[in-house]
DNA sequence: TAGGGTAGTCAAAAAAATCTGACTTATTGT
DNA sequence: ACAATAAGTCAGATTTTTTTGACTACCCTA
């Protein structure tokens, strides 16, 4: 019998965590373009160029467990799947505005 | 004959250059402290458990090559090096405290 | 009913980040 | 003079992240 143990690291820091979320090759550009209008799959694949698939799904995946996202189903016309900035991700625009304005 | 082009990525996102010089298991940290008072290399070592020579070591490089820490030689008494917070560095404080007051 | 779009998943490969242990060089303290 | 401390470097191993390509399944339109 084989015991696993995985020590989940405690946060020291607690920007750490806020940071961590973001971090990521594509979040950023995820997060910037959820901030301007709700996110569709196939167009942020377009959008975001030299993005794949398998990324985008897992960023997108990782925004919504950290609740940054949601994931909504539009049941209506074309009916496709939308995310869109939770309070929580809002919260965050103003850190956002605040990096963009330091990148100058 | 072979020619091989690195193409350097541009990027899209502003935020995203900030994002990524502050992305890496220790860098959060490393800045918080830095916050504080100045770095020395080996009680780095000792304050940040878990972590190891080789990655402060690349941290800190990467940190100073950021401009968000410059690495001084103290050619006083014990004669020792010290890393501290730029004015670049300083810039950043309000952002981590800006994630810090987020992450209640 | 065939083709295209949407929204993915999966396994494997490749690339990047992190860790380990051994080694270095210079300076101190005893 | 000797050992300890400071501040690293280096090569190799391991782990994590990111990318690729193939494959689903469900609409929608002509």
């Amino acid at each position: 019998m084989t015991t696993l143990i995985i020590m989940e690291e405690k946060e020291t820091c607690p920007a750490q965590r806020l940071l961590k979320m973001l971090s990521g090759k594509w979040k950023a550009e995820i997060f910037r373009l959820a901030v301007e209008s709700p996110l569709r799959f196939n167009n942020l694949l377009r959008q975001i160029q030299g993005s794949n698939k398998q990324s985008l799904a897992t960023a997108l995946k990782e925004l919504e467990e950290e609740g940054l996202l949601e994931k909504i189903t539009i049941k209506l016309k074309p009916l496709h799947i939308e995310y869109n900035l939770t309070d929580k991700g809002k919260a965050l625009i103003p850190v956002f505005q605040q990096l963009e304005g330091l990148s100058q």
